[in-house]
DNA sequence: AACTGTGAAGTTTTTCACAGCC
DNA sequence: GGCTGTGAAAAACTTCACAGTT
């Protein structure tokens, strides 16, 4: 055991972060510059306590009596998520999402930024979409490898997604982002994370009438 | 509490539905007829213990000695959810991102089916979108209260979406899939969901070296 | 007076482990 | 022998409630 040595903070909490500094970022538009575990809690459904509790991880973030600094707060979570620098990012699959999430404005200025978009189709590759030139999957390799991209989204169709992902692994991609209705198998020391529109829309209709 | 009465099965139970419905799908393509807890967990990183206590609370979906019938399951989880039937959609939003979710063939045979694509935009009303017609957002009330449509999904501004929600909640609306980076409020009695992937990434981030 | 940070208590969720059935 | 369904145990997570600080 290290002397720095870190308690390990359940992934729960990790995953609740981002929910946080978003809402952060939203305060801070509205020209606030301190809140309260009480007002953030209202805007995000969550309790005051979870949030004091969650944010106690990391060390005292905030003042008795006065709450949080909102721009504190802010940099202090953007450096816990290794979000204070600006990470490069690999699109696979140009087809409609894929383009969708190439010209999405929103990644910029939460630490990412979209480096390739890569496609198979010969009809794609070559392409000019947005700022980026589909580049031709065969080349994804020596590309991720050569830049040292650690992230990829994949936007391709559910029967390419576990042999695409395979070669981004390859490749040294740290963390996935699959929006491939299928789930993906990885090694432990690999990140991933599914967006699946439909899952979300099946929990919600547990709860419709008729 | 009626004769009829049924438990109340925990949330997140009904969240990991979904996925099992979506593995099994997959096994169902690859020509299985019949499965084990022990398979599908192997599939979805999730142990065996928890599916089968999940589907418990359903009733007895499996066989000792035997495991499930892919197909009797699947029809049984889709009752559960309720999308043995076809559920109208409307998109709100024909934006990149709106325009991508219109052509995405795979709600069709999941109980989801887009009914129509509204904005705010003049530019964008009256185009046409795949098999849409951009609506104005002024007509959406009386659309989505005629037809009684009980979803839409959010692809607006991050600066609109508090307000479309809302008035999307006037007209009828039960369940909200929101794409907008941003809390939404509405009644208790609406189903609301969110998909950022920045807060994916942000998630994955943690725990990338360096 | 207002609010944080936190042990302790309470609740929920997951895993264990095995009786019972095919 | 293989697998489900399920009580009981364990682990994880959330809330309570309050001492301590501004």
């Amino acid at each position: 055991m290290s002397a720095k040595s870190q308690a390990v903070i359940p992934d729960i909490v990790i995953g609740r972060l981002p929910l946080y500094l978003r809402a952060l970022r939203r305060l801070q538009q509205e020209d606030k510059s301190v809140t309260s575990s009480q007002e953030l809690g209202g805007r995000l459904d969550i309790s005051s306590a979870q949030i004091r509790k969650d944010l106690s991880h990391f060390g005292g973030f905030g003042k008795q009596g006065t709450g949080y600094q909102i721009e504190y707060l802010i940099d202090k979570l953007q450096d816990v998520l290794q979000v204070n620098q600006e990470w490069m990012v690999a699109v696979i699959g140009a087809g409609n999402l894929g383009i969708a999430i190439s010209h999405y404005r929103g990644f910029q200025d939460r630490g990412f930024r979209i480096a390739h978009l890569f496609d198979i189709s010969p009809q794609k590759i070559g392409q000019r979409i947005g700022e980026f030139v589909v580049q031709p999957v065969s080349s994804m390799r020596a590309i991720i490898r050569g830049e040292g991209i650690k992230i990829a989204m994949l936007a391709v169709p559910a029967e390419d997604a576990q042999a695409v992902a395979d070669q981004l692994v390859d490749a040294g991609v740290m963390a996935i982002l699959n929006y491939a209705p299928i789930n993906i198998n990885v090694p432990a020391a690999v990140q991933i994370q599914y967006i699946d529109p439909v899952t979300h829309l099946q929990h919600m209709t547990f709860y419709l009438d008729d």
